[in-house]
DNA sequence: TGATTTTTATACTGTCTCGCATAATATAAG
DNA sequence: CTTATATTATGCGAGACAGTATAAAAATCA
């Protein structure tokens, strides 16, 4: 009963908002590791072979870490494969939330938008690892109610953002008057959809612009 | 070196294009088992957990046949996970070749398909399974080389099938002169990954039909 | 009936898996 | 220096896993 039941040690949590680059002198001996580059490593070895394929061994490699240490630090595999994908939505969203966030032409808006997707979905040393929610998650998804819930979140908020975007855009008279933004909005979340599963089966970057193009062209019109 | 290398016995395999429902005497004890009945019961395993997560003990039980059986008609897991696909492929391209086969309006040619894709996806017992390629054979195609060739095969050919059905409607004239008939295709191919992807997730098969419905709209103008 | 053939049934093997127990190590506090 | 604390390192143990060997069973053929 030696760490037993506690949680994980949830690192250190500064109080309220310190950004806390300044160690509040730890007690015991020092981690090999930081936590947040280890998530990032796990992370990656998830979305690559999802969740039942990757052992845990696997990730001790790929972090670093033994496996009494990934216990401690994350929970146990279904903890650190949720934490995983809890990070990679973090960061989906930062990086989808600042090109969202400015007032720019839908057309200019969007193309950033499928460029940053992208970028995320193929990125990575060998071969494409497609989108998180997409692939891994989605497969999860069924069996596990929390799993679904986080992918059902993604996707909607996927819809809102880009309902938003066109609705903004339609407001400023960049879309017909008989535009309908949900729809629309739809039709650019089918387009992410679609290239991040085209992605994963190793479509050329090319191609995939192409068909982000296309889309653009039929949701906001020829420019 | 009982049963080694000479591949699955393949059933019955009658010469030319016989139905055969009549038995050729075979020789030593029947079997327990209709093959066929038996690789549908694995294809919905695969289909709702994925390659890793299925289990030779699963399969054995879904199917009634013991391991030794199973790997007497199929070959290994991989095998036995690769003919899964090629039903499903099958399947899927009876049915949605029936359609686009027709000479139909666009739009409701578009409308039969996509509510067939829904079919697919939500059919089964327990919880839709959404789609095998988008979900547990694109997981498997960065890996594997031969399961990824049979993605993009799937893929293509779906985009292929769409984009005749526009090239004909566009001749027809149903559609505007300036309309592509590639970037449309590709556009209702997104939008069945989109709902396969959404099915997974559990979305209703109302909004998953409001998603279509809207799609077509764009597509090939309100009706 | 007895021999042959094909399948089923049982059980085994070596490997991998997850999770945890235990012990060693490295730091801070008293 | 000693004690307390927090981590790392090693490795165990029960079970799941894929694949196969072996034996029993059920049919046809002679």
């Amino acid at each position: 009963m030696v760490q037993k039941k506690k949680g994980p040690p949830q690192g250190d949590l500064p109080q309220k908002m310190a950004a806390a680059p300044v160690e509040p002198k730890r007690r015991g001996r020092p981690r090999a590791y930081e936590p947040d580059v280890a998530l990032g490593k796990a992370l990656d070895l998830f979305r690559s072979t999802g969740f039942a394929a990757t052992s845990l061994d696997d990730l001790s490699a790929a972090t670093g870490m033994n496996r009494p240490s990934l216990y401690g630090a994350f929970g146990d595999k279904r903890e650190l494969y949720i934490k995983s994908y809890q990070r990679y939505r973090d960061n989906a969203r930062a990086v989808m939330g600042e090109i969202f966030r400015h007032d720019w032409p839908v057309r200019e808006q969007l193309q950033k938008i499928f460029a940053a997707a992208l970028d995320i979905y193929l990125s990575g040393g060998e071969g494409p690892r497609g989108c998180f929610t997409v692939m891994t998650a989605g497969s999860e998804a069924v069996a596990d109610p929390d799993i679904r819930a986080m992918v059902q979140n993604a996707l909607t908020e996927l819809d809102m953002a880009f309902a938003r975007c066109f609705r903004r855009a339609k407001e400023k008279g960049e879309l017909p008057a008989d535009a309908d933004p949900a729809v629309l909005a739809r039709l650019a979340s089918a387009t992410i959809h679609s290239i991040a599963v085209r992605a994963r089966a190793r479509a050329p970057r090319q191609e995939l612009e192409a068909i982000v193009a296309g889309a653009i062209d039929v949701m906001v019109g020829k420019g």
